[in-house]
DNA sequence: TTGAAAGCGCTAACAA
DNA sequence: TTGTTAGCGCTTTCAA
């Protein structure tokens, strides 16, 4: 029964003409039986349905795509940075559950914020024929994807805007959100802030350093370059660049970290030196298990549930036909306060 | 330049009909540029090339499926428990890694332990005509499949085995790997370790049990049902469950988590108790930030990546011909010791 | 080396 | 209500 063998290509799959021999039919009646069109005989339509499972057979969307007016491919991809990373996972999930309730499926791309990566992917995509696409870009220059747009494919573009075309967006409010996250420490009395941010050319990651800025304006500071650590992508990286400043002679008191793993590199550094009581931190994008570090990490949030959710309604009403002028959804951050953020600047100006 | 309402669906793409009219070359020529076969005027390709960047053609992969020998689609299916959790979003990013470097795209699906649904998942990848799959089953019978191995579609299965079909396996050494875990709990002197374990249903939920009653077995001690709680699926559950047996009048010294969740909850149940340093815990899978915990959390790492990397290798080269016996491939577990697993039972009878 | 004709599996348009 | 014919965009086959 069960072969040793795994038998490969020895059976062609049935067709719909395979099927119509079998039930006595026209091709076009099997046709409609599939896609269940009313107008058939309910006798016709059992006797479709008996030959089809019997040859089991399963429609090709392929074909199906290529000859409909509407070329539909029942396919959307899902363009992020990294798939692997919990906040564009989180996203992926949300998008895919949705896609599967309307019958469509995802194919999803990772390219590390590489723009010719990007390109190439989304290139890619366009060849599957997908009916749609959500994509957090990598690049500022969007113009390569208005031939995509003219034959009309909708892109929703998420966590970065689109630069150079018209498209829909939903988006964090990454300004305010850090604005008021390192607001938070000055309040507790900081006037010493270092910032660990991102690649500068990262839409977010500048809107974050801005919110940097605006808070320090706010409190009449100033930001101090010295404490200022940019272009910075991982774990390492951050753990390196925030040792480093705890190291220099005028060490800050408290750090925003504005991206998960910096703040992980971060709270690394801190450790490192024992200093975990006295240096304050607050972290950009909330992460599994912050609160159960000692001290807790005191984050603001993004919401990746309510960005997948907002992006895949605009993609499939777009997908529907809506062609209203594009969509700008601004999803607001929320600020989680769990200890780390709250520690005061130890008085004493040599730290350790 | 940039207009203000997107423009939809009001120009339709080139086809190679319309690159061969602008190059003044037949359509089988364009169709030969395209597929960079080899036996084309160097002239006309140059045309050809000119004429189908001009026109931003792309090719249809459909279309192109739909009329080749092998039907290729180009395609693969990857259909794992859940995305979004750090084990397998790590899996479908190294796969996909491994596909885009062939031009092959990934098609995903989570089923979140629902058999039903894997089902459904699955043969609805068989309508994309997929090039192959690779699956972490729900299900416990999967001669379902059998219909799209004859039809020549390979199958890899990861993390757990294929059931009444015969498919390619790459697996974890899930037994092993727990009753080293659980062993070095031992050598530490602990004699009432309580299991907590995911869905019985699930092949390596058994597996890990299995390994946790040979560890009891061969330090001569017997399994007390007392001190096993399985069917657990979420960090509420275990926290719950976990919390029980520490308040019981015969509180475990120790733990063997079987899944990262459980883990999760379990340290929060302990956390809650202030028994941190105590109770010795052991997990199952590695996780983020397991290190920067207090204690840090020991673990039985599984190798996502040496797993992707395996099941990839199989698949491709399933796609590419390869059609000797189903293998079996076992990817060995690590352990990892950082504290939590190293703690001794406190000799008091009343722990708290 | 190049091209013309046929047809992959399916749906649109129309006829019976 | 059912069937026939044409053709989606491409590759195969075979002829030039």
């Amino acid at each position: 029964m069960v072969q040793t063998v795994p038998n490969r290509g020895s059976v062609s799959r049935a067709t719909m003409k395979d099927v119509a021999a079998l039930a006595r039919v026209s091709l076009k009646t099997v046709s409609r039986v599939i896609n269940d069109e009313p107008t058939v005989n309910v006798e016709l339509v059992e006797r479709v349905r008996r030959a089809a499972s019997q040859l089991h057979y399963q429609p090709h969307l392929g074909a199906s795509a290529l000859r409909r007016r509407d070329g539909r491919s029942s396919t959307i991809a899902v363009l992020l940075e990294d798939l692997s990373n919990p906040f564009s996972a989180v996203i992926y999930r949300v998008l895919e559950e949705m896609s599967i309730a309307r019958g469509v499926s995802v194919l999803g791309g990772s390219f590390d914020e590489d723009p010719q990566r990007e390109r190439e992917l989304t290139l890619r995509m366009s060849r599957y024929r997908v009916d749609g696409v959500i994509i957090a870009p990598a690049s500022r220059d969007h113009q390569y994807l208005r031939q995509e747009q003219l034959a009309g494919v909708p892109f929703v573009f998420i966590d970065r805007p689109p630069h150079l075309l018209d498209a829909d967006a939903v988006l964090s409010d990454s300004r305010v959100g850090t604005r008021d996250g390192v607001k938070h420490l000055m309040k507790h009395g900081h006037d010493r802030i270092a910032f660990l941010g991102d690649l500068t050319t990262i839409f977010t990651a500048q809107e974050r350093f801005n919110g940097y800025s605006d808070a320090l304006a706010i409190g009449g500071l100033t930001v101090d370059p010295r404490l200022v650590v940019r272009d910075l992508r991982t774990v390492e990286a951050a753990q390196a660049a925030a040792g480093a400043l705890l190291d220099s002679s005028n060490a800050p008191t408290a750090f925003f970290a504005a991206r998960n793993p910096l703040t992980v590199g971060t709270v690394r550094a801190i450790r490192e030196r024992g200093l975990q009581k006295d240096i304050a931190l607050v972290g950009c994008d909330d992460f599994l298990l912050a609160d159960l570090l000692e001290p807790a990490i005191t984050v603001v949030a993004q919401d990746p549930l309510a960005i997948a959710r907002e992006a895949a309604t605009l993609l499939f009403a777009r997908i529907d036909g809506e062609n209203g002028p594009s969509q700008k959804k601004i999803i607001e951050m929320t600020f989680i306060a769990r200890g780390s953020g709250e520690i005061r600047p130890v008085p004493s100006p040599s730290l350790r």
